[in-house]
DNA sequence: AAACGTGGGGAAAACGTTTTCTTGACGCCA
DNA sequence: TGGCGTCAAGAAAACGTTTTCCCCACGTTT
């Protein structure tokens, strides 16, 4: 128990044999359960180990195997809303495989990220995730890698390569079709800017779903910015172009909370005259808006877990290459 | 340049050394600037590592070294607002030690926080950061460990471990400075549970730099909960019992938030009448707050680099027990 | 001219595992 | 009784570096 007062030295696995009094290679068998040993030895070699409080060099195995049971992230946006939800979801995955993440924050610099990426190399990582912070397409990482990527969040523009997205369109189309059927039949839209993809899809999105029900948006989409006071000036100029307008699908949760403040603020009663759905569930949003915030949950963490099983089979000789969609789900809360 | 057709191995120093018609030592001391060699020598060799792309593997020379380069973030909380920044400041400390962190989310669950550290020392990381969400001590991560360890944001309850913590007194002292400096006499508090370090302190610090100044707390300080909504019932509430109070320092930016749209909607004038200074400077809460938030930033990001520093100078030998307090800073906006 | 120092570079050990190959003992069958 | 198959375990190679030790050739000094 008592450690010896000099040099502590990392307990090895041939201390471990010592003590079992067995070949290095024996103790090495007993604790993997490989090679034929009667099972006397195994238990033998097995208490040593405990013992002594073995753990073998993941270092050591490393360098014979060539494989390190690591993946390196490279996250566009450490701070993110976004790329949080997706690394636990990650993490959660490879946890599975005993394997564990190094992260490299690239904050949108590609320097940066060649630099990570070199690292991540020179340390052998088995595979790479590549999270985004936007959902727009992005160049790829770089050609001819020897191990497999998987983007995560925003997709690589080769289609070739492995990429989980969110259903936008998809995600437009619960907000829309929740608002129909809780009676809305003007439904405006309130959105980010449009040079962004999201914006763009869930906008195309919610139109789609509505000609398929039959019903016209309220208006043209309008595009801003993700802010409170871009979703205020915009409820105030929807209700005064459109007064009759009974529901609005917002780009993101920050918009809607803005929209809720700016409808009720214009004397629209919420949410009996107009109903306000939002996407991405960021619950200090969504919870403190009034009235709380119904909105579309983009399922990241999914996205991620997702991401995780796709580059775990990668490594293990099965890719699947390709675009892989996620489904969100709906959160209904009072508005 | 181009690759044979077909087993693609790793090039190694070997390869290297081969090529520029050295031994395989020779190349070594070429490349690491060792020994004594002729600089004709050391060009060929270099000249050589370049044609072949040549990186060296971080596992052998670890498994010689017994250094990895690695460390770990063990972080109880991957979607938080705290440890985000932290992490990032930790990255950004490391990464000029050419050093990199391995991700562990140990969700507040003990046995996920063994199992993460158990998997650490098998990798071998020559440092461990254990980032908190909570201000409040917490246990060490466990005794006698054969690595550095930094407590960043929650300290170690034991003081003969290094933490790195804000500064919650100064950060409310800060903030009751900056009401009275623009006029504020009759102060209140509303923030958090009591039952949060954070909030205690927070009041603490308030309640004394209120004191050196000649003032007196506009009533008992209110505990409730980081949310919009207790903000929102505070500030009414508050309004009722004290029609002249002229500022109100909050427990921080989400409560802040609240307590402006409580205060504006019982009629007061913002911030004419009353002014408002929160804590954590959470940019996407206090720029949408009417009107922004003036806040103090803890210094979250630096706090994360002071505690990767720690870290660096612990495993070079050099370790500062104790705890480590990093300022925070006003950022002034129109509330 | 012999001894000595030194610059330049090679050979081999070391790190801690896993794995393959080999060896020895024993039992069974002919 | 001899040969063969099998079970158990040891010996040694391998992974890719770094580093120590050693050697050789050359120039300098006495």
């Amino acid at each position: 128990m008592s450690q010896q007062a000099g040099t502590r030295r990392r307990v090895g696995i041939a201390d471990v044999a010592a003590r079992a009094g067995v070949s290095l290679g024996t103790a090495s068998k007993a604790l993997n359960g490989r090679g034929t040993l009667r099972e006397e030895t195994r238990a033998r070699v097995r208490a040593a180990a405990d013992e002594l409080g073995f753990a073998p060099s993941t270092v050591a195995r490393s360098l014979l195997s060539g494989r390190t049971f690591t993946v390196g992230i490279i996250t566009t946006d450490s701070y993110g809303r976004f790329s949080i939800p997706v690394m636990r979801g990650v993490e959660d995955s490879l946890g599975v495989g005993e394997m564990i993440a190094f992260l490299c924050d690239s904050r949108d610099d590609p320097i940066r990220e060649a630099h990570h990426l070199r690292k991540l190399l020179e340390r052998q990582v088995d595979g790479i995730i590549v999270a985004g912070r936007r959902t727009d397409p992005r160049p790829p990482l770089s050609e001819n890698l020897p191990v497999p990527v998987v983007y995560a969040f925003a997709p690589s523009n080769d289609p070739e390569d492995c990429s989980v997205v969110s259903d936008e369109r998809g995600a437009a189309r619960l907000a829309v079709e929740h608002l129909v059927k809780t009676g809305r039949r003007r439904i405006a839209h309130i959105t980010g800017p449009q040079s962004h993809a999201a914006a763009r899809e869930r906008a195309a999105g919610a139109a789609d779903a509505l000609a398929e029900l039959g019903l016209a948006m309220a208006g043209e989409p309008m595009f801003g910015s993700w802010t409170e006071t871009w979703g205020r000036f915009a409820a105030a100029q929807l209700l005064r172009g459109h007064p009759d307008v009974d529901g609005v699908f917002c780009g993101s949760d920050v918009v809607a909370r803005g929209v809720t403040d700016g409808l009720r603020e214009a004397g629209a009663a919420l949410p009996m005259q107009v109903g306000v759905v939002g996407i991405d569930n960021w619950e200090v949003i969504a919870e403190a808006a009034r009235p709380p915030l119904t909105t579309v949950d983009l399922g990241l963490e999914q996205l991620g877990h997702r991401a995780g099983d796709l580059l775990l089979a990668a490594i293990d000789g099965h890719p699947a290459p390709g675009v892989h969609v996620v489904e969100g789900h709906l959160v209904v809360r009072e508005s």
